[in-house]
DNA sequence: TTTATTTATGTAATTAACTACGTAGTTTTG
DNA sequence: CAAAACTACGTAGTTAATTACATAAATAAA
């Protein structure tokens, strides 16, 4: 701990999510690697709400995972190009384009099951500390809710 | 708390921390606006390192905020732009760029302190929730030092 | 029933980080 | 002390997200 952000206490705060977000993605990559899979993590939100809800328009989907719809967009195409998922019209609605997995899709999940579990417990086991990032994440966003960074910093 | 990755656990992990990371950098944006500092705060890990550090190399500023140094030159470009800092030859070492802030760097600094105080409030009053995400970082970042994701992830 | 508004999707341009690579000094080694 | 290895910096290209804009279909309103 020798450098100057890991000391520079809260104002860092967003720098260091994201430098956690990214190390724990990158694990995430090599976890699935070392375990023959070929999947990306970024792909885990949108393949994970289509595993829960078989049958999404796109902007339904963005919704979903919280992500802009082009990003939403982009990673679909990804997942069209690997055959992972497929999309046709909506009859009654000529707009919408409704994404579902293809059979590829579910057997690659089926697949996944045992890296999930696995991920599952290693990051149960990593964040199981006295306080709880999970948890912490979750407090901090109900916070936000009731009242923003901005506002409580223009309150004062 | 109707979208699948807010339910979807401790799996979805790092895009809840990257979401969480940019809601609040783009409130951080707001809050400098709103007060009348031109600063983003991409810029914060920089400024703050020459703050404590006042001359420093390209390398050992990304060292200090943790960033590869591609990424420290881009932001030293704009900030340089910006005239908040400058940079010269180290006499001793040909191949070193030192940096330092520029007066007018050290004059934003002094006129960021009460919204660096203000941000330091809010942020705090945010995160002091049950389980203490400041702490919780911490932890988890300790935890990896010892025994990675992946690591652990492969050894099950 | 036109017209206006809203919704769904898509494309283009931008952003903020990265890795890979190249070059020029500096240091180490045979 | 010449060659090899390392270090510092810079550029180019990539990535994964964004915002802004455009278009077409559906719905609402005049």
């Amino acid at each position: 701990m020798t450098n100057v952000i890991d000391e520079s206490g809260i104002l860092a705060i967003s720098t260091r999510l994201q430098r956690l977000s990214d190390q724990l993605r990158k694990d995430g990559l090599l976890i699935y690697k070392a375990n023959g899979i070929e999947f990306e993590p970024k792909w885990f939100p949108v393949v994970y709400t289509l595993h829960l809800k078989p049958v999404l328009s796109v902007v339904e989907i963005a919704g979903e995972i919280g992500y802009s719809h082009p990003s939403t967009i982009s990673l679909l195409k990804e997942l069209e190009k690997q055959k992972l998922i497929r999309s046709k019209k909506d009859k009654t609605d000529e707009r919408k384009r409704l994404i579902q997995l293809t059979e590829k899709g579910k057997a690659l999940i089926n697949d996944m099951q045992p890296v999930w579990n696995k991920m599952i417990i290693a990051l149960t086991a990593l964040t199981d500390t006295k306080n709880n990032l999970m948890k912490a994440i979750e407090e901090v966003e109900q916070q936000m809710k009731s009242f923003s960074f901005f506002e409580r910093a223009q309150q004062l």
